[in-house]
DNA sequence: ATCGTTGCTCTTTTT
DNA sequence: GAGCAACGAT
């Protein structure tokens, strides 16, 4: 990483100067002066930039410790956000292991679970004894707004996770009568979803100048909301906005809030979004001091609303700021870093750094190009096996999309490698798991998604109708509440039959009501693993399991559950503060009341938190730490970790970068996210692809990446595993890729015309895919500010010259919309663009 | 009214 | 390979 020094854009504050502060606490010492400089910073709010390794997480980690021993700063008022639960858990057991014994009750947590936390906490009962008022002040501020963008949820209200929550979305599609094969759910469903964390309100989208696919998401997001509303649930979204909303309409809330918020730790700082900074900005208190931290080269979640200019505009947001740049890295080798560099070094878009290690020595990244996939997964499996040093557990396979993991899961198992895949909404997306899931709802709340789920599974005999029938007999109230209060009610045979059903139906609806009753009964006694157990056998889900394929996979599944259900509800204890146990007080909106347990506290309190941290489980937090084996993960999921030896496995033109990123996509976002994967190696680094592979059913013939190419080829080590017998025989560097054609022949496939189609590739280098600058001929000189005027020439090193058609923002935020003679319109942004005018 | 089967489509990353 | 709409059987 041998970059020029970037242009110097914020100063170090010199006010917060080493020499102040002794290091009268030990854990002060394992850190280098920069590092020490941010841990201690004072009086004001600080920026730390750094790249990866640089140990940014360990400044917030020694920074929580410092202000709890040195400041004596509460620890109650003491907030730090991380990315991940299981980092946020990390954090405190390292706060823990610096400050000795005793309880932290600081909050670390991530976004979604702090949104939560203060959902769960603003009662009207809670707000009221804090702050005097009387009435339903919460209530009323989210009426107040007539938008309705601020909504106080009911007590008992719930969190749908993406699949519950586009199920809503499908139902109101289709009340709406927009058939979903014209109107992919997913995709309205998304583009309102990053709408609105860009604080933008897709139900004023019904203006004559959106755009066609904007109209219809906005009709059918207003709907869904609605529903979500009467449904008592939250989305993911809502548990950022809501808590923004309600604190915006409510200044007593607000600043009753904000004074818990003295400290305030933000860990990726890159990758928040809109609402996530306004948010930040309206927890702070007059006195609070706010620490971020961040790399712009590991920003890969702006595909769904993650801004970058939070990190570019700090100073700006917020005036004095300070910002600390980190520049050792202590994880990787020399090679690693500099080859990791080199790749990202690719990018425009970025502030650029100097990072160095002292880790000289060590062996060179390794690319290997393979025939198929399966013949990559085995290749992996084999430099894996010949590896007897590692720990497992410090091997990680990182690829681009879930549906590689299996492919070498298959070649591990055969081989008998100890592996783990780590990625929590994969399982819980498990249709068994969101089965038994849709039960345990559906004790501790009436939920409507859930009844229809659970009694469908296995089948009773009652379907939509009934269900809808049900929705029927008391105005306002849920399907799930009407069954309950029907079959737990005297005389249920009468009432149902009272309430319009037939003796058939009638009896199968008690059936299924008393199971529920006899549940719940377990539910308040018994932890909730062992419910998870009773669950499935009185329900006939183990039966039915049973009678199906995979069984033993399926109940495997079910009993890993249980575990995570031990497990999550004893780190829950642990966590859990005094006022997590929310009393439901009885309501008087009818509306509100879904809670389905009564008031039995304990177990059932115990549950609610379960389902509650499920919904909240990133991928990357259900990797248990001391279980043996190989993880494997998506690449997105490594972020922030770290291993001993890393693969890349998927080295290929449209997987990485993918396909979607080069229609007109974010390539240097997927180039961020090679660079993130690259470091995350400590010592060891390989990266492979495959020519040929299944995709989707469909065999697929692929490029090796882009990435591998823009690498400093003086920087990684090529070998030739076409020919398995050549494997590891000959290293060299890659002027060239001819040699990598081989064996292709053989391949039974071979009369594909898809494979036929294929053009003989033989210089990576001469790929298509990699742009070749532009050339512009004539005298320029660099561009100053004036220069940059709609209507002016530009010439941009690699896309050449062209017109300024637009321009947006203004300093460092300049973005320029720009007419390339040659290349097409793009979108630069000004600071990073190294535009020249014709001289 | 409900349930299971067939045939079709589209394929990223996630809190 | 999963999800879905549409169909036909119960
Ligand atoms: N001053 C130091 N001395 C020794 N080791 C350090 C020091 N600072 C950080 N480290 C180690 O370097 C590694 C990377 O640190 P950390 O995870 O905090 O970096 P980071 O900047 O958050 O990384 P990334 O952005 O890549 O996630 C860790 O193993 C950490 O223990």
């Amino acid at each position: 990483m041998n970059d020029p020094q970037p242009p110097v854009l914020f100063e170090t504050s010199p006010g917060s100067s080493r020499e102040d502060v002794a290091p009268a606490s030990s854990f002060l010492a394992e850190l280098n002066p920069l590092q020490l400089e941010a841990v201690t910073h004072r009086g004001g709010h600080c920026l730390v930039l750094a790249g990866a390794g640089s140990g940014k997480t360990r400044v917030l980690t020694h920074r929580i410790a410092w202000l709890i021993a040195e400041r004596n700063i509460d620890p109650a008022k003491i907030c730090a956000v991380t990315f991940t639960n299981k980092s946020a858990g990390e954090m405190r057991n390292r706060v823990r292991r610096l400050l000795g014994p005793g309880k932290s009750e600081a909050w670390l947590l991530t976004f979604h679970a702090m949104g939560l936390r203060l959902l769960r906490e603003w009662t009207e009962e809670a707000f009221s004894s804090a702050t005097g008022a009387s009435g339903s002040p919460l209530r009323d501020a989210g009426k107040a707004g007539g938008k309705g963008d601020a909504w106080l949820p009911p007590s008992g209200f719930t969190i749908y996770n993406h699949d519950a929550s586009l199920a809503v979305w499908k139902q109101c599609q289709s009340a709406l009568r927009l058939s979903t094969r014209d109107h992919d759910p997913g995709r309205m469903f998304s583009l309102c979803s990053r709408a609105v964390s860009r604080l933008e309100d897709p139900s004023s989208w019904d203006s004559a100048n959106q755009d066609y696919d904007r109209r219809v998401a906005g009709r059918v997001w207003k709907e869904y909301r609605a529903a979500m509303r009467a449904a008592g649930a939250v989305d993911f979204d809502d548990l950022l906005v809501l808590p923004l909303h309600l604190m915006a309409q409510h200044p007593p809330l607000r600043a009753h809030t904000a004074a818990r918020f003295q400290q305030l730790l933000i860990d990726e700082y890159q990758d928040t979004n809109r609402i996530q900074y306004r948010l930040i900005q309206t927890l702070l208190g007059n006195d609070s001091e706010l620490m971020v931290v961040g790399d712009e080269d590991q920003c890969i979640y702006r595909w769904r609303g993650a801004d970058l200019n939070n990190v570019l505009d700090f100073q700006n947001d917020f005036p004095g700021a300070s910002v600390v740049r980190l520049e050792q890295n202590y994880r990787s080798t020399q090679p690693i870093l500099s080859a990791a560099g080199s790749l990202v070094a690719n990018n425009r878009q970025r502030l650029g750094k100097s990072l160095w290690t002292e880790r000289e020595g060590g062996e060179s990244p390794i690319f290997v190009q393979c025939a198929t996939d399966r013949e990559e997964a085995q290749w992996i499996a084999r430099r894996i096996s010949e590896m007897h040093t590692a720990k497992l557990s410090d091997i990680a396979i990182l690829y681009r999309t879930h549906a590689q993991s299996r492919q070498i899961e298959e070649v591990f198992i055969g081989k008998r490698i100890p592996h783990r895949v780590v990625g929590g909404q994969r399982f819980f997306a498990r249709r068994e798991v969101r089965d038994v899931l849709a039960y345990l709802q559906l004790l501790v709340r009436d939920d409507d998604l859930a009844l229809r789920r659970a009694i469908a599974t296995p089948s009773r005999g009652i379907g939509p109708k009934t269900i809808a029938a049900l929705g029927n007999v008391t105005a306002g109230s849920s399907a799930a509440a009407a069954l309950r209060q029907l079959a737990d009610g005297a005389e249920p045979e009468r009432s149902f039959r009272e309430a319009g059903f037939s003796p058939a139906i009638a009896e199968r609806l008690l059936a299924f009501g008393r199971l529920l009753s006899s549940l719940r009964g377990v539910a308040a006694k018994k932890p909730v693993a062992d419910l998870i157990g009773t669950t499935i056998e009185r329900s006939g889900y183990t039966a039915l399991l049973e009678r199906g394929e995979n069984t033993d996979d399926r109940l495997g599944n079910l009993g890993e559950l249980a575990s995570a259900a031990k497990e999550i509800v004893s780190d829950g204890a642990e966590i859990a503060t005094s006022k997590t146990e929310v009393q439901r007080p009885a309501t008087k909106h009818g509306a509100d009341d879904v809670n389905a347990s009564g008031d039995r506290p304990g177990k059932f309190d115990e549950l609610r938190s379960f389902l509650d941290r499920l919904a909240l489980l990133a991928d990357a937090d259900t990797d248990r730490d001391g279980v043996e084996g190989v993880r494997l993960m998506t690449l997105h999921a490594a972020k922030g970790l770290e291993f001993n030896v890393v693969f890349l496995a998927g080295m290929e033109e449209e997987l990485f970068p993918h396909a979607t990123s080069l229609a007109g996509g974010d390539v240097e976002e997927e180039r961020r996210l090679c660079y993130v994967g690259m470091t995350r190696a400590r010592q060891r680094l390989f990266l492979s692809a495959a020519r040929s592979r299944r995709v989707n059913g469909r065999e697929r013939w692929l490029e090796p990446s882009r990435f591998i190419s823009e690498i400093d080829p003086r920087l990684i080590v090529v070998r030739d595993y076409l020919n398995p017998r050549a494997a590891g025989s000959k290293d060299y560097v890659p002027n060239s890729f001819s040699g990598l054609g081989g064996r292709t022949g053989k391949r039974k496939r071979s009369n594909n015309p898809a494979y036929r189609q294929q053009p003989a590739h033989d210089s990576l280098r001469a790929s298509p895919n990699k742009t070749a600058p532009v050339k512009f001929t004539g005298s320029t000189r660099p561009a100053i500010a004036t220069d940059l005027l709609e209507g002016s020439t530009v010439v941009h090193p690699t896309f050449g010259p062209g017109k300024i058609t637009v321009t947006s923002g203004s300093g460092e935020k300049l973005k320029l919309t720009v007419r390339f003679r040659k290349t097409g319109t793009k979108t630069v942004i000004a600071k990073f663009a190294k535009l020249e005018v014709p001289d």
